[in-house]
DNA sequence: GCAAAAATGAGGTGCGTACCTCAAAACCGC
DNA sequence: GCGGTTTTGAGGTACGCACCTCATTTTTGC
């Protein structure tokens, strides 16, 4: 903490002038790949660690990012948008900007065009939550070519972007391994089912509940995933057929974020001692945990999602590494307990 | 966004000059309290924020933190020594220092004397995780006349500093519900042991988890804490014995972060199907649970709760609010699969 | 070896605040 | 209304960097 070397040190120590390090610096052009290499042995050298403080000073603004997210409308993305307005709220002291952009439905070319009409002196990083076509995946790519700093939220979109979010099957995974530990050895089907059986999330967590449900906990038999498409009609229709077509069913596993239709169908229908895990804490599963009506919530948390998006898009933009630990979301396990 | 007013704009909306606001601003003498009051009024009336960032440039410095722990040498221990240096790293470059100081056993007028050695020039808060007595609290006190903030770190010290760290009552209560479900229905004797019974995390997790007990899973008798005093010997002593008294034995809980003797002593021991329930992650616990030593681990994310502290510090001494969502430590449960 | 192009240097300004000094003004008790 | 004290003002410098302009040097192509 005693004086560190300020851009004047690195200056002499480079043997060339404040320009050029400058230059050097934010990387601007017009300089030699020779004196770029000098500059940045120096930096080794001598330690030199940039102050951000003053830079973000000098420049007059720290950063401005947007969340693009779908016009979904269901519990699990309004916590996002509190979470993505809090964060905004704490960061403003900061000068850091965040908006957010819901955009109708899931239509990967509509998506591609407002990524591509985002203008690079209005925005530094972009965080983006849509599924994986090869649509977005050049909108990224043409986004990183203009200088926006692309980033996967909450679904991966392999080397277009870097992904913050959790690991689904590993998410699947835990679900199955409550479901088999609360069955403790009773032996029966389970029911599986969600929204849409098509996104990556629902894959990924069918194939880790599955592999732990084979691997572990073969007395319980996953049964065929059941698709509810969100409507509410159809999702009791669904689970009162399984209730009576399986008298012995030991549980259900509703593997998407819609929990409320299922569980609330399952309420009136259920045998005794049925477990019911699911996904995501939204107010109706933290009171559907309180009133019994769920055993465990599999979950990451959002506020964490948020600024951990927020960290990595900053960390990019001012050339910075992050803190791994801090970035890994966790997969969360909700009983009424630890709420 | 737009240019938020300066302090060049608050001395004209006040009606008083530069040096008055910056009186103001920090907390300087000589200002009557009229010309205060009106300064705080002119703040709100054109929402000035103050920007840290040219703040602590023009400072030259941060702030400077210290982290006051006893030095026990557990694992635990060690996680957090190993997460307060990592935090320091990343927060080097805003100019944050942290440091951490070690102090041996658990003598209360050795803390409260170092504590009573700390200056206010040097520091400006201190992260204090000690037990809560007269001595700590007059000395906390102290510190705070002096300007340095307190703040009790994993250990309530009461209105004499801001707490941050988990509910150990709910971290007791949700290793019971786990205890109960993983059992689900079997009846006989749970064992409770702990490296010490005597410190408030041990009696309020055993309150918790007896809470739950006998609400909810009464076919489970939890037998009388034995203390193990973190002796190896001792505890292989304690739990061969508890085996042998009880054949029928259900489950363990380790209610105190030295998980590793009992969780020994028990692979020799315990009987099939034995429960077997832990607190804190450690490099230890993380492979017992691979390994299947032990079944649950309760935690805190030790990263999570060395950031927390320091956020709340630098809100305290910045003068700024917290965002309360990101300072609450969950109480997480770890399963082999969402490690 | 020449002109054109590329690379580098020198020097300045501004960001918003902290902190300092010295003088001027307002207030106080009597 | 006096001397003394307290309060306020004016103005400057510094923090470390970004960003700008213009001159000068070095390199490149031919």
């Amino acid at each position: 903490m005693t004086d560190r070397p300020t851009t004047k040190d690195l200056a002499r120590a480079a043997g060339v002038s404040l320009a050029t390090v400058d230059r050097v610096l934010n990387g601007r052009s017009g300089v030699r790949q020779k004196t770029v290499d000098s500059v940045n042995r120096a930096i080794r050298e001598i330690g030199f660690e940039r102050n951000m403080l003053a830079a973000a000073l000098a420049r007059r603004r720290g950063a401005r990012f947007a969340f693009v997210l779908p016009e979904t409308g269901d519990e699990f993305r309004d916590g996002l948008l509190a979470r993505i307005a809090e964060t905004e709220r704490a960061l403003a002291a900061e000068q850091i900007a965040i908006e957010t952009h819901c955009l109708s439905a899931a239509d990967p070319h509509r998506t591609a065009a407002h990524l591509a009409s985002l203008d690079a002196d209005t925005y530094d990083g972009v965080a983006l939550l849509a599924p994986r076509t090869p649509q977005i995946r050049d909108a990224l790519h043409r986004l990183a070519e203009r200088g926006i700093h692309p980033l996967a939220f909450l679904a991966d979109q392999g080397d277009a972007a870097p992904f913050v979010g959790t690991d689904n099957r590993a998410a699947g995974a835990t679900a199955a391994a409550l479901m088999g530990r609360f069955a403790a050895g009773r032996d029966g089907p389970v029911l599986v089912l969600g929204d849409s059986l098509q996104s990556r999330d629902a894959i990924d967590r069918r194939a880790g509940f599955d592999a732990v449900m084979a691997r572990d906990f073969a007395a319980l038999r996953p049964l065929p995933s059941l698709e509810t498409r969100g409507d509410p009609t159809r999702t009791r229709a669904i689970i009162a057929r399984a209730v009576a077509a399986h008298p012995d069913l030991i549980g259900v596993y509703v593997l998407t974020s819609e929990a409320r239709p299922p569980l609330k169908a399952l309420g009136q229908v259920a045998p005794p001692g049925l477990i019911r895990i699911a996904h995501e804490r939204t107010s109706f599963t933290q009171g559907a945990l309180r009133r019994g009506q769920v055993d465990a919530i599999i979950t990451q948390d959002q506020g964490h999602l948020v600024r951990s998006a927020i960290r990595t898009l900053r960390a990019r933009v001012e050339n910075r590494p992050i803190l791994a630990g801090q970035e890994r979301i966790r997969i969360e396990i909700l009983l009424k307990e630890n709420l």
